[in-house]
RNA sequence: GCGGGCGUAACUCAAUGGUAGAGUGUCAGCCUUCCAAGCUGAAUGUUGAGGGUUCGAGUCCCUUCGCCCGCUCCA
């Protein structure tokens, strides 16, 4: 039995393997680092999370602050898209670059930026500096035997890599601590059609983002929506993660949840200024409050407002840009991040615009205000395998007293299986009651039916399955037509009416 | 990518260089009127993978893959 009363990660881990939550991707091939698949309770949890966000944020927002209902609409957009998306976004230039990483001192550097000293003879090192930072250059070469003006100075990358063993690095004492430069790019590549050539590349994306940027106009002149108003889309995003970690933290396959709100240009619409960051906090408080309903209840999960010099180069100018942040057992006492609430300002749409080569033809009309402009754009955006992973954390418990050691504590709309259906023995007629119960409440529940072994497994397993509810059949059932509700968390047992049971389960799940 | 640690059944762990095992779980049967109880039986391993040394490798060596920790990275 496991006494241990804080939550490990190893242990969650093990029960979320054990239990048919979370396993590695193609683990009979010895998996593939950062790639995690969701089992049954798994696959199960994680569609309750997305349709719970679905339901929240799209069918049934709550009012904005105007106290107006909100609008939201949804996409559902390509992983592929046209190349040129990327380099509008900025994916593309900004991160493409070849690194050289220093073996000794652990640096990194830009290989363009390298030169190189290269000596007259071969036998002695060649003396590679970061371009500008030439200070001590000519004692390091006096060092050697070497005077500045005998040797060449050439471009990194022009060597042969073959030259890298003779090459002393910009922060090194010694020859060869320097590796081969390599691309540094997170998205994943890959060629559309039969050939692979530079024509034919394209991206899997690293965001869902720009596909709601790409079919904004779309969206404008077919759904009748107008500023302040959302589109929402989730789906699956890659990042080629240099180090995947923490268990399914960061992988890199991943499904995010994303909003784009779409509000005025403040700078075009003068009064509404100070909309943009009410706008902001809205979205920010409305999003931290979702976390917690979901069952994030707790100590574990915090707010915070990003400092200014933390900002992406897009937001800057911006109303302000908040994580909402879990404590995991890996974090701890640190957190890590489940979503972002960030003012994008309207980069993106004037990204688009400019590299689509309509320009300012591609503003928004504003009847209301009879203007135009690129709408600002507030963006709350979600990592649903992270809510996932802090969600089991969350519901982990251990419990020495209990025979399982351990239960999983969902929230009833979280929880994969709602309730279980346990004769209390299988024999007097028992099955055939729950049988008839089962088949009545799956049409409306998750719900499971277990008649093997004694009822303490079966309770047992409930427990680490996060079952928060199991209605036993037992003989007075037979006579009287009542069942006992046993509740996952007090443990607590009472009798109801057979045919109050879907209400029973209605009332608790909202089902 | 660098440095360190670790890979034996679904899980937790044994096995001096000499026949791969136990407990738990799972499954089947019996029993059982409320919390992994009891009895009987069954299935499950190329010891992460691939090489090497050896008469013989889970054990020693090399490579590789994966996991954990620390750096690095995280628009």
């Amino acid at each position: 039995m496991n006494t241990k009363l804080t939550k490990s990660m190893d242990d969650i881990t093990a029960l979320c393997r054990r239990r048919g939550f979370i396993w590695q991707s193609s683990e009979i091939y010895g998996g593939v680092n950062g790639f995690w698949d969701y089992g049954p309770l798994g696959a199960a949890l994680k569609k309750n999370l997305k349709d719970a966000w679905w339901t929240d944020t799209i069918l049934c927002p709550p009012d904005g602050p105007d106290g107006k209902p909100l609008q939201m609409v949804p996409v559902d957009t390509t992983i592929i898209m046209n190349p040129k998306v990327w380099v509008a976004s900025g994916h593309v230039g900004g991160f493409n670059d070849p690194m050289v990483d220093c073996r000794k001192t652990q640096a990194r550097y830009r290989a363009d930026h390298l030169k190189v000293y290269v000596p007259p003879v071969a036998d002695k090192p060649l003396l590679v500096f970061v371009e500008g930072q030439e200070v001590g250059i000519s004692k390091k070469l006096k060092k050697l035997g070497l005077a500045a003006d005998q040797c060449a100075v050439r471009d990194f990358t022009e060597l042969a890599p073959t030259d890298l063993a003779r090459m002393i690095g910009p922060d090194a004492d010694e020859p060869g601590s320097l590796t081969e430069p390599r691309q540094f790019n997170l998205m994943f590549t890959t060629h559309l059609g039969a050939v692979r050539d530079e024509e034919s590349q394209a991206y899997l994306r690293p965001e869902t983002a720009q596909g709601i940027f790409t079919q904004f106009w779309n969206v404008v002149d077919t759904s009748r929506v107008k500023t302040p108003f959302g589109i929402a889309q989730m789906g699956k995003s890659f990042r080629n993660e240099v180090t995947p970690r923490n268990f399914t933290f960061r992988s890199r396959e991943f499904e995010q949840m994303e909003i784009e709100f779409f509000i005025p240009d403040p700078d075009v619409v003068g009064e509404e200024i100070a909309q943009t960051r009410r706008w902001y906090a809205w979205w920010r408080d409305h999003r931290y409050a979702w976390w917690r309903k979901v069952g994030l209840a707790g100590d574990n999960l915090i707010l915070r407002e990003h400092d200014r010099d933390e900002l992406a180069h897009y937001a800057k100018d911006g109303a302000g840009t908040s994580d909402i942040e879990y404590r995991f057992p890996f974090t701890a006492p640190g957190f890590g991040e489940l979503e972002g609430v960030a003012h994008r300002t309207n980069f993106d749409l004037r990204q688009h615009a400019q590299h689509c080569g309509r320009g300012d033809k591609m503003r928004y009309f504003d009847q209301e205000h009879n203007a135009h402009y690129f709408p600002h754009v507030i963006e709350p955006s979600a990592g649903a395998d992270r809510g996932v992973l802090a969600l089991l954390c969350e519901a982990y418990t251990p419990d020495a007293d209990r025979p399982s050691g351990v239960y999983m504590k969902f929230s009833p709309r979280m929880a994969p299986i709602k309730a279980a259906i346990l004769p209390l023995v299988a024999k007097d007629g028992m099955p055939e009651v729950a049988e008839k119960l089962y088949r009545d409440l799956r049409r409306r529940f998750a719900v499971q039916i277990d008649i093997k072994q004694n009822i303490g497994k079966r309770y047992a397993r409930m427990d680490e399955a996060g079952t928060p509810y199991c209605f036993t059949i037992d003989g007075q059932t037979l006579s009287d037509q009542t069942v006992t509700v046993r509740d996952r968390d007090t443990l607590a047992q009472e009798r109801i009416a057979l045919d109050k049971v879907e209400a029973f389960l209605g009332e608790k799940i909202g089902g």
